[in-house]
DNA sequence: CGAACGTTTGAGATGACTCAAGCGTTGTGG
DNA sequence: CCACAACGCTTGAGTCATCTCAAACGTTCG
């Protein structure tokens, strides 16, 4: 089932079989990619969104010199652009990383959806919010963190992500990037993250060789991070320590 | 009207006049707070939501030092924290930097909305996506610009959004925070935007004083931060430049 | 009047960048 | 089938942006 994973695992909002079944009915074309091909441009507008089956898929701005920022890195189950359903226009292009598998959903059949369904139509929404708070632990990231605490907290996000997924046993997953996509999500450069990852090496938080990511300490790789899986809005996690008292 | 500003000039959302009304007597409550309340923390149930009708707020999130990233900055007009009603948990603290009037949403109101009204609900939707929007112009001002840049990419942002809300004209506008604040939005330090702020006033770009910003060469700032504010979503802007083709 | 807070400046430390070069792997066309 | 180009990874050396620590000043408010 294409939609299987889609808001699999979510705090209170995984669909239920009908609405899985509406969702998968909603869906018109299936499609393949190769890898670094694009799907969407920045303000062209688009008429259907497309969610991730297979594969790894991200979202970029463009700078004047080239440079680009990565935004979202986008795992299977997520919905990629479902946003672009209100907003029509991106402020960002959308392209894959890998070879990926992508399910087409035409706009025209989510306007069904939203217009006799209101409960799917909030879980839609609360799904393009989670990518809102996934930006939101990116600015944390970029904001607050050294070179080695940014590459600490992407690798533990897309650990729980994937382990969240079924990628994932939280020690090893496959992550088939280079370190100049690393680079343009952490906001440094490639020699930098090279540089970072032998640190991460040295000192027994974690490996990453040949597309394979392999947690040695999950403990200490997510408190060089700073990293509280809380903002991804999965269900039964482990609850992490208690926020402090507000006074 | 208290929801006078919600959505007024953004592109293709803005609400008619059923809509406003029925918006308008969703509000429960109408307050005031003092400077630096904060009105939710991280990690609380919530079962209202917030209209922000005068001051700044922001939203903002700890590290483990007492440091903290603002995540956003809200002006009058925004639906603060609206993305708490499919949430129900946010992963970050909400709070006053001015005085600020606020209007109070029970989420019960916006159920009914949502259940009898998709077209108001997806204008809500859309709404939690333009800050969602905004939360990617903010990565990219932390992952590819410089102090300066960083500094000069917020003010270019906050003058079009205040212009937007009526509050700005275009090259003075009212900003009453720190530099501090400052340095928790641009990822730096409040001695660093010091600096920064002495800079863009000998470069003649712009002025940043007794909480008042004037904008000197609009042009030159924006192009020194490499603002372009298509991912504001605002409705009849000044096209800016063309994209380049795509081949 | 004194305390608290925000701003301003200086000096020195350091983390990340730039430039440069070499190495290994992969894919391709002669 | 080999040679070479393209790409990604790795390392070194030097530079620069930003940070840290320190101190002084102005304003506001109790």
């Amino acid at each position: 089932m294409l939609t299987e994973r889609f808001l699999k695992d979510k705090r209170g909002a995984a669909l239920d079989a009908e609405e899985r079944d509406l969702l998968e009915s909603a869906i018109s074309e299936v499609r393949t990619f190769g890898p670094r091909a694009t799907l969407v441009w920045a303000g062209d507008r688009v008429n259907h969104s497309t969610l991730l089956v297979e594969g790894f898929m991200s979202r970029y701005i463009d700078d004047r010199n080239g440079l680009r920022q990565l935004v979202a890195v986008h795992v299977p189950g997520d919905f990629v652009d479902l946003h672009a359903y209100p907003l029509k226009v991106l402020d960002h292009d959308v392209a894959t990383m890998t070879t990926v598998t992508v399910a087409i959903v035409p706009h025209k059949k989510l306007d069904a959806i939203t217009e006799t369904r209101p409960m799917l139509a909030r879980k839609l929404w609360f799904a393009t919010l989670i990518d809102a708070a996934i930006h939101r632990g990116w600015l944390f990231r970029l904001g607050r963190l050294d070179a080695v605490g940014r590459v600490a907290h992407f690798l533990c996000e897309t650990n729980a992500r994937l382990v969240s997924a079924g990628l994932s046993d939280g020690h090893r997953f496959s992550l088939d990037v280079t370190q100049t996509d690393l680079a343009e999500i952490c906001g440094l450069t490639s020699i930098h993250i090279n540089r970072v990852l032998r640190h991460l090496r040295e000192e027994g938080l974690c490996l990453f060789r040949a597309s394979l990511v392999e947690i040695l300490d999950a403990e200490r790789l997510a408190a060089r991070g700073q990293f509280d899986p809380a903002y991804l809005y999965i269900a039964n996690l482990p609850a992490p320590d208690q926020r402090p008292n507000h006074d």
